[in-house]
Formats: C-alpha cells, structure tokens, sequence
DNA sequence: AATTATACCGGTATCGTTTGCGTAAATTAA
DNA sequence: TTAATTTACGCAAACGATACCGGTATAATT
C-alpha cells in the first residue's frame, strides 16, 4: 500500500478551477478573489493538503535537507551534537539526514558521495580517523556544495569550522596533573592525522615544556580507530604499564579511550589515581558517578551542533557566495575529580 | 554558490542525442545500439554523473528513505537503536531521517506530521511518553504510510511491533533482588502511559506475588518525563527514602532514572547497595565502572533498530498489503553487579 | 462609443527522469 | 521488387508545484 496525499491537481479538478489559480489562491496571491481563496483554503484544510516537497525541491533545486557526516552515532559526543544540528534544523524548515563514517575513509568518501546524490542542501561534517588526504571534501566543496567542517575539521582555509580549543584543553589538563604532583605523564590520543590530535598532543607536549618536564615520545601513543576496538587500547595500556616508562597519569583523548582505560585498569586491578592518575576526554553525563569519579574534559558538543547548523543554514540560504569564514572555537570545561587528585608526596 | 550537477539532458545535448535515448542507454536498454550505449556510458562517467534522487521520487512516488522518530536521540539506547537502523538503511538503499518527540506529545504529532509530509517511504517510531492517545498514528497509519513500532509500542495489532520482553526483564530483577535477600522493593518507572512501563510494572508485581511478598503500592512510582528531568526523580527519592516506605532496593526503569538514582544517592549520602539496592535499566557501555558497579537490565538496542528496519523496508517494498504482522519480542540481558548484591543477613 | 484599466483566472513551460508510442532507415523475407 | 520485420532512435506525457505570459469580462475613463 502507498501513502497517497492529495494534490494540488486534485483539489482543482473538484473544484473546477486551473492548478495555477489553486496554487495562487494557497499563497495567498492579490489576483485571486476572496471566495476563490476562501473555497481553496476551506477545502485544501479539509482534505488536509500538504504541497509536495519532493515536487517543490525539483523545481526549487532545493530540498531543504542538511546531511551529517560523523564517525558514529552511537557515541555521546556525536549524538548530542546531532541532537543540537537538529534541533537547528527543525527551527528553520530542514530535516537532517545522518550518515556514519564508522572511522572508516572509504566509508567516509562514499558517505558524503551519498550524501551529495541525494540532494542535500548542505554537509555538516567529522572526518574519519583514517582521513589524512581532503581532496575528497575539497573536491566536493569546489563543485559548490556547502559545507561545514566540525570537530575535526579539515585543514584547508575557506570553509566555515566549528571546534573546541583542543590545545588549550590538552594544555590545561595536562597542567592540571602537574599541579597535583604527577611526574611522567602519558598521553594517548586519537589517530595522528586528526586535527584535534594534533591540537591536543601540541597542548601535551606545551605544557610539558613550560612547566619544565621533559618530554618523552614513547608516552605518546595513538589509536588509529580511537578506542573503537577495545585491543587497540588494551595493547597500549599493557606497552603503557608494562614497559619501561610506567607513567604515573594518563590523559586520555577521546571518550572511547577514556572508557576502555578504565575497564582495563579495572581488570587489571591498577589503582586509579593511586597507581595511574586520568583525565578523560568524555561527553558522558554520568562521569561524576564513576569508581573514582572521572575528572574530565567536556567539550559543548550540543552547542558546537547548534553552531555549525546555523552557519551551513545561513550559507545555503545567502543569496551571494561566503567570502569569509567563521573558525569558530569554543572552550572546553575541565571538571576536576577523583581519578586525578593531588598526589601525597 | 548551489551545487549542481550533471543531468541527463547534458548528456544529451553534448552528444547530441535524446534525453530518451540517453535514459535508455544509461538503463542498458536493448533498443539502443552498443556504439550509442557505450558513447554514453562512456560521457557519464567521464562526468560522474548521477541520477537525480529527487526527479526519481518525484516520478516514482518513492523517496527511498525513512523517517526515525525517537524522544531523544542523545540517548544512549536511541542512538544504538538508530545506529541499528542506519545500517540497514544503508545496505538498502534508504536514507534516514531523524526527527524527536523530546518526550512531548505535540512535538510527537508535528515530527510525525513533518516526516509524513517530507514524503518518507516509512517510519520508524517509539511514542513519547506523554502519548496516551495513538489516534494520530493510527490515522497516518490507515491512510497508507508504512510505519513499525519499536520499543513504545502502540496498543493497536496491524502493525509490525519491535520490543523487548518488558515483563520478563522486570521480573527476573525484581526476582533477582528476593533472592539476593531484599524485602521492600520499589519501583521507579517511566511515564504509565506506556506500554513499556505498564509491562515493566506488571512483571515487577508478579515477581512479588510469586514469591509471596505483600505489594506495597506506594513503593511504585511513575515519571512522566522519563527522568529527563533531575528535579523529578529528585522528588520521588525524597518521598521514597524519607516517607513511611523506605524500600530497601529500587527498580530503575529507564536509562536516565537510573543515572539520576545513582546522583540523588551519591548526592545524599545513601549507600549502594547498603542502604538501597539498585537495578536499573541502562544501555550505557560503563555501567561496569561505575561506584558501585551497576546491576543493569541491557536492551539490544542495535539489533532492535536493525529488525525494525528490515520489517519497514519490507513492507515499503511489498507488492501486496502485508496482512501477517510480527511482533517481535527480543530477551533482555541482566547484568549482576555490586548494586544488588546479596544482603548480609 | 471606443479605449483603457482592473480583477480574475487559465495555459503552458519548467525542474530531471522514465516510458509508451511513433517512425525512419535498415535489414530480412517472400 | 515489394512487403514485412527489425533496429534504433525521437517525441511527448507524466510526476507536483510554480510563475510567466496571456486572455476575458466587467467597470471606469476619455
């Protein structure tokens, strides 16, 4: 069976007029004559006519729909940054259509190739962890298709970015166990060619250096499928805990490599902040209520979703092309807890 | 600056044949000859072209994608759900589109309306938890749109039902507190409008029945937003632990009761499981982290979104009015953890 | 009375694609 | 040689809505 809604067509043949003259009298055109208006009005209510948007896109070259691009759905950040977009998207007339990389390039490229085919008016979008070469994105932004680059955003300049101040929140975390007297830090982060790695292991290695700790590149690791795969982090923590180096603190960049930490700790039985300290990049509301609660770096994901909505809104609907582009850069908020407290002595 | 892509009147007129002939060749055709089908095959993807999805829904009546309606996709089991579905969505040829009802019945009935009237093909849904009245579903579903129910399933039989054993998973925790020796179990559960909640009731009452034990009817208690807000199960803790009742375990029966239990405890100084035992139901992948760890109730959340899927793109493509509908009923898993565990005497 | 203005409405092209029908040319059959 | 058939393509309608370009009837103006 097919869901038949009634027609502009239809509601002209029963009255007796011309499509156009319904189509008028639905927009309320001064060329029509109050009772045509009013018997058009009356019975397209009645019948409940909704103009069909599939016809309106063809004509309009339009569909009035954004398409996001992210790694996964079913992770807090991303989900509560979809839930900002649409929230956005509902406000001004667009329905959102999602999209998964699954941190997968492949996945990715014909994502967005997806994406474009249907017609979207706009991408927002986050790379995948395996994307190092943009021309794919280029490529499609070139053609003309507008785009809004989040979270991790690409590396070329004309094009509307919404992020978080990744260095300064790796910076500021990594200060932060300093402060409480921890010595050999290690920081494991996400795959190497993302922009918010690379910000992220920049304030690392910063605030290393102003606070006069010498760097050592083997506490530098990084997931090339950020903590999708629980091995990928079991394997580190184990180099991590086994090996030479034996730091006493972990920052953790991304939310999967928070969790997967914990549980690896937890299994095997490796005292948190007794024996390794953490900070944690989490969008998870309930961090608070961990075994130790989880000192972490929370990044306004609903509000980065909002953000970049609106620019890819107010860029699809201006009239002349964009020639400059916001690079938006929020703050994060360090939420200090148990799993990283004051060392004693 | 608009996106536009090759059409098959390009095709056309830069080799100078019809738009016919083109759309022919391009379908592998027999009426074309092989010179003209590989001339133009050849054309197409030299300049990658695709069909236009919008000029095919138009003619076809079909948008090839699917409308999810969920109350809140930043949520972890609704994000898994959605998860499920994209990927069926995407091995079909669908695309998905997402609306909330934010718990919020009018919000409910205008995204219901938007994806109708954004000419979906389907959709997928769990009602608000305000939703007491399904005649806006059941309206839009006897007018022809195809649409299967999940997890908050409607009350009416011709439609195609995707849940979890609700009563059993109910029982078998309220059972597994008995036997773990606790005697006065509450129950804290969603809005009573919903089918999920009257059956997580019912199992709870006769678990206690079976096992001999007085209900109590005090001791259960309904939120009518879920949880989404704190202040509600604030409340009901208030009246819970410092009323005439004081149950010695509680039954949380949503993902965000449950976390806002475990905050209102660790906020008042109430211990787990000592001074109240916890089970709660949470799709959430730390509940195993958490202090104490968490005895939770998980959902297959993924492979709910997958089987509704599957039946919506099933019926959307059946020739013939579906007439057997499923109900498909999945086995929750329960977790034993710390927040449960067996009283000392 | 002829012209002009105004009010109202219809015809048709358009968006991109598919498809039934028509037809010229080429080929085969009689 | 002529008729029948096949081959290979074009024309036009259709999907639903809009908008330009008209057109007609009545009323107002010269």
């Amino acid at each position: 069976m097919k869901f038949e809604a009634i027609t502009i067509k239809d509601i002209a043949k029963a009255l007796g007029l011309s499509t156009s003259t319904v189509s008028r009298a639905l927009r309320d055109s001064y060329e029509i004559s109050p009772e045509t208006k009013e018997k058009v009005l009356l019975y397209a209510k009645e019948n409940n006519y909704r103009p069909n948007p599939i016809a309106l896109s063809l004509k309009e070259k339009r569909s009035s729909s954004i398409g996001v691009l992210v790694c996964e759905i079913a992770n807090s950040f991303f989900s509560q940054a979809i839930n900002g977009i649409e929230s956005v998207a509902q406000e001004k007339g667009y329905n959102v259509i999602i999209a998964q990389s699954k941190e997968d390039f492949e996945k990715e490229v014909s994502s967005l190739q997806y994406l474009a085919s249907r017609s979207v008016d706009g991408i927002v979008f986050s790379v995948s962890g395996e994307t190092s070469d943009f021309s794919h994105v280029q490529q499609l932004y070139s053609r003309g298709m507008n785009m809004v680059s989040f979270d991790r955003v690409v590396d070329f300049p004309d094009i509307h970015k919404v992020s978080v101040d990744n260095y300064k929140a790796a910076y500021d975390a990594t200060t932060h166990f300093i402060k409480n007297g921890y010595k050999n830090i290690a920081c494991v982060a996400n795959a190497a060619f993302l922009s918010i790695t690379k910000e992220r292991v920049e304030g690392y290695k910063d605030a290393l250096k102003d606070h006069k700790i010498q760097l050592n590149p083997e506490n530098i690791y990084y997931c090339l499928h950020g903590g999708l795969l629980y091995e990928e982090v079991a394997e580190i923590m184990a180099h991590a805990t086994k090996g030479k180096s034996k730091p006493d603190a972990i920052l953790a960049c991304s939310d999967k490599i928070t969790t997967s930490i914990m549980r690896y700790c937890q299994q095997e039985n490796i005292a948190i902040p007794k024996q390794v300290g953490l900070v944690g990049f989490s969008n998870l509301d309930l961090t608070d209520l961990l075994a130790p609660s989880l000192t972490v770096v929370q990044q306004p994901a609903y509000e980065m979703g909002r953000i970049a909505a609106e620019l890819l809104i107010k860029q699809i609907e201006s009239k002349r092309p964009i020639k400059e582009f916001e690079d938006v850069v929020l703050a994060t908020e360090l939420h200090q807890r148990a799993s990283s407290e004051k060392k004693k002595a």
